[in-house]
DNA sequence: TTACCATCTGCACAGGTATTCAGGTAGACC
DNA sequence: GGTCTACCTGAATACCTGTGCAGATGGTAA
């Protein structure tokens, strides 16, 4: 019979360097956080349209095509990130962008994306 | 009995200037494919770790903490996004990261994380 | 060939998530 | 007060996704 053999590493030292040089996970956590706030076409198109000039939830329902209550939950992850801000006139409450560097990471990933679609290779960049 | 009234924007000017400025859904589609590529704590475990240096798919696991097979279905969904390279040697294939603007995009996030949680506002980037 | 090894793949399952529906809340205006 | 309106919330649902298991694949070495 086999013992339990614990599994053994193929290149001990690469691992061991890689180890070391390890992100803590508190690191990993909050930059997948990050991306997640992003990696939803519903809150992608929020935020492109935000990012032009504030709107409220009636008006982002029609641009994004989707139910008032669907944004409206959006919204709540937002705000809860700080992502976006909010100010009330009369009965309507208007969205802001508060957070631009969102925005600077939207255009890091639409120049890689085009990159990517145009298949250049990654020393292209300028 | 009431009509089927259709929805009606409440500030049509800002709705009409933001649809006329808003990106084509094919650019949506990319950029939310790109930040699904990061959204997940094992994929940013195993990019952070090609970041340093390439490994293979079982020192990967050991890394990640997750079984050989988890990840090689994360290698197949880096791989057809041309994230990452492979290069055989014996009976081990090494994946390296074939695209560091990638690494840049995570940088980003970093210092954009890292100010979220010190509450720092938006304008005291540098 | 055979045995072995690292990796891959198909399937099933659990957990998460975006959406809608129905109803609730709060401010504006009569 | 009452009513309207814009927005919010909780529940239910359908969908997606990351993972492990079991077995297949393909290369290596005897």
């Amino acid at each position: 019979m086999t013992q339990p053999t614990t599994i053994e590493p193929i290149d001990p030292d690469a691992l061991a360097d890689v180890q070391a040089s390890a992100p803590p996970e508190e690191m990993i956590r909050l930059v997948v956080d990050v991306f997640q706030s992003l990696a939803d076409p519903t809150r992608a198109r929020i935020l492109y349209a935000l990012g032009h000039r504030s709107l409220c939830v009636r008006d982002l329902s029609l641009l994004a095509g989707v139910s008032e209550s669907a944004i409206s939950h959006q919204m709540r992850f937002l705000r809860d990130r700080r992502i976006v801000s909010t100010r009330r006139e009369g009965n309507v409450i208007y969205y802001a962008l508060d957070d631009h560097h969102l925005m600077a990471l939207i255009r890091e990933a639409e120049y890689h994306a085009d990159h990517v679609r145009r298949g250049l290779p990654d020393h292209s960049y300028p």
